[in-house]
DNA sequence: GCATAAAACTAACGATCATTAGTTAGACTT
DNA sequence: AAGTCTAACTAATGATCGTTAGTTTTATGC
């Protein structure tokens, strides 16, 4: 039955991006997996192929929401600084909502074998330049002060990348405001 | 004989550290080590009680010399803001001088089991209080513009700890140019 | 050169783990 | 009620790995 077997194929990469993110995923087992769900290891392999098919999936499920998001506002017709707060929103979104895939995305890709290897760096490189692009044509509109390019780049979305980490320990937090905070902690200090 | 005992079990730990830096504390096997420096997995033991050791070591290490370098800053007479332009050189130096630690501290900490895990967490807390109190200092004394407290020591201090992977790509750049970017990018946003 | 100790080696153990093969129980279709 | 398919189970395999025991080699001090 097709339904129910996506609903246990769902819910095993779930927990998976749950134990991978809690105890890293070489030190997470199928074991762990399986008598978090209540059934035996070898159960697990009606539903998916492999650990690492596990891992790929969710990994990939990540880049893509980064890859629609920056298309979304990239696309957008918006002022450069303007998409540069969309771009912090847009972080602050997946990472309230996607806690786990973050992290895996921060710390679990090394795990990732060619060919998805650099699909994976592929992706995460594409997006990086989108959002250098955007941070230069900021600049040249006048809105943000004359800075290193690269240094500048790195510490936002440095700061936007481990956010989720953050997060975790302040979830009780209305998502909006911190969302306007991280606005005026990373552009209100460049800003012209 | 000790000198030579000494330098055996320094190089296993500089090889460990830049191997679980590369691949990750699990995935680094004891065989990758000991065929690293020349001899056979077994003989490593001679000089190290277990896998486990060497991390442990490499990550009290590390947290060390934040320690001393927090200690010395704190109890200097300098301002507050310039207190802070020392952090920041602080953790330029030491991501420069000791890339490898640096990765460990982020990533690997997590397999620590107490007791270690515990004093690993109040070391790292207390560098982050003492942070915090020299950040709020300098608000009081006027040099920083009223900000977030919690966002802007997560924003700043995440980007500091994230620096050493920004290196590792950027190496051919001088440390001091560096150090006068990242201040000029970290605080030169928020001073008044 | 001889005694001693450090540090290498070989061999093996025990545990864990991802995965496969083969089997059984249960649910839905006809 | 019979047949079919899904998804669970048991059992076993092969591989890796950290570590220990016991032995041999190498280097040092006299």
């Amino acid at each position: 039955m097709i339904s129910k077997d996506l609903s246990r194929k769902e819910s095993i990469q779930r927990i998976g991006s749950n134990l991978f993110r809690k105890h890293g995923y070489t030190t997470t087992s199928m074991q762990d997996i399986a008598s978090e769900i209540g059934i035996k290891p070898a159960s697990l392999y009606n539903h998916i192929k492999s650990k690492h098919e596990i891992l790929v999936h969710l990994l990939m499920q990540g880049a893509n929401l980064f890859v629609d998001g920056m298309q979304e506002i990239k696309s957008s017709s918006l002022r450069s600084i303007e998409k540069l707060e969309r771009l912090i929103g847009l972080h602050v979104h997946l990472s309230v909502e996607h806690t786990d895939l973050m992290a895996l995305m921060m710390v679990e890709w090394r795990h990732l074998e060619n060919p998805e290897r650099e699909q994976y760096a592929a992706l995460r490189e594409n997006y990086e330049a989108n959002f250098r692009n955007i941070l230069v044509q900021a600049m040249q509109e006048g809105d943000i002060r004359e800075i290193d390019t690269e240094i500048a780049l790195f510490s936002i979305l440095t700061t936007l990348q481990r956010f989720y980490s953050w997060y975790d320990k302040h979830s009780d937090l209305n998502s909006l405001d911190l969302e306007k905070h991280l606005i005026q902690c990373l552009l209100g200090g460049i800003r012209v």
